[in-house]
DNA sequence: ATCTATAACGAACGACCGTTCGATGCACCT
DNA sequence: AGGTGCATCGAACGGTCGTTCGTTATAGAT
């Protein structure tokens, strides 16, 4: 009875319909920002009505958490998932890397890197947004050392590697490069993050390391 | 005749009014965003009407790029100034990054960088105002560049040195710090941001620019 | 004393915002 | 055939936005 209900047409449709406004909300969330994402204009681009496009929501703040969940299920969908058959360590820190770059430099959002946008515009609203936001990308940047530590273990990297500061130079490394393409229009920003990368990355590698760093 | 029309007190009068609307506006966009300043908002904190403030600047536009320019004039004051008589190279390249982290780090704003959240938001919003903040990020990026190749032409830089990678990596070691602090409220953030730019310099020093870099 | 220029004001405008509410339509259950 | 649950709609609400306009106050010039 109860999967009957979940499974009635109407509840079937209304999953449907919530998925395509996520959809959309993001793409436009990543370049008008979370306050500019209006549900007038959301609706309107959608074909719908504001009225039964917020009933979905309930409000405003909801709209703007499920976007950033959505936002948050494209990342790991496209930077996270492809990486775990990997190899762990140095080497799936790369593909994780990688992908990220990837996923800024040829990703479907109009607004380049939707957490970067998103970042610079809650960080001074407290409240849940802002809440589930720090705790998105304070989850990433765990990851990241947390693959950083991996690799000490299995001494690829030194043993003297200072993690929260290679941390911070990879993770500004993307972030740098988005801003630069964004504002300045340049496409290299994206060669010269992967150089940034692998430069720091030389640094603290061990000899298997640079095993595993490859050439470039 | 003419000195006496500028000099007359309406004149005087209404130049303090706006220096007064905008240093708190550039305060305000900080943490709001250039959008999220709205004149009402801005005139009830000021203690002014809407009309009397919207007057100092004709429309919304126009207000957002005398605040950016206001907040230029702010960084050229703390940062570009203070360095104009230390020993051009990589002493006056240490001497404009260590003011720069600091404005960031204990500048006046509520919102922290001006330039970081101006940014993200205007990134994507063609038109004059994002002309604007692209030629001042762009002006100060040139700026650590051509410092750059000062110090490399002074031997104090390899000539081996990849100057567009290091400007991306000093660059982006201080928006990182920004990012950092304002979203995880972690004040190593600077730290990091110092030794990340020690690190990437030390890399491409000659003895000679070691020198002045210093122990640390 | 009168005139001029400017700053600042209050009231109002249309547009859009997020939100509420009742009505309507459709697929399924009994 | 009638009832139920849900998605969706249209109209309306109070509020805020940027902007316009006519008015008032005030210091200096004539």
């Amino acid at each position: 009875m109860k999967d009957a209900d979940l499974r009635s047409w109407a509840v079937v449709r209304g999953a449907q319909t919530r998925k395509e406004i996520l959809r959309t909300s993001v793409d436009v969330a990543s370049a008008e920002g979370l306050e500019g994402l209006t549900i007038g204009r959301l609706a309107k681009e959608l074909g719908l009505s504001k009225s039964g496009l917020f009933a979905h929501f309930g409000s405003k703040e909801e709209l703007q958490i499920a976007t950033i969940d959505a936002a948050r299920r494209d990342f790991v969908a496209s930077v996270i998932d492809p990486t775990l058959d990997v190899e762990p360590g140095l080497a799936r820190l790369l593909a994780m890397m990688e992908a990220w770059i990837e996923s800024v430099e040829h990703g479907r959002y109009r607004g380049g890197c939707f957490f970067y946008a998103a970042s610079a515009e809650v960080d001074d609203r407290p409240g849940p947004v802002r809440d589930f936001l720090v705790k998105l990308t304070g989850s990433w940047v765990s990851q990241l050392k947390k693959e950083l530590r991996l690799a000490v273990r299995l001494g690829e990297l030194a043993a003297s590697t200072d993690i929260d500061l290679l941390a911070f130079q990879l993770h500004g490394s993307v972030q740098e490069a988005n801003w630069f393409r964004r504002l300045h229009g340049d496409e290299k920003a994206f060669d010269l993050s992967r150089a940034a990368m692998h430069q720091v990355l030389r640094l603290n590698a061990t000899e298997g390391g640079l095993a595993v760093l490859g050439d470039r």
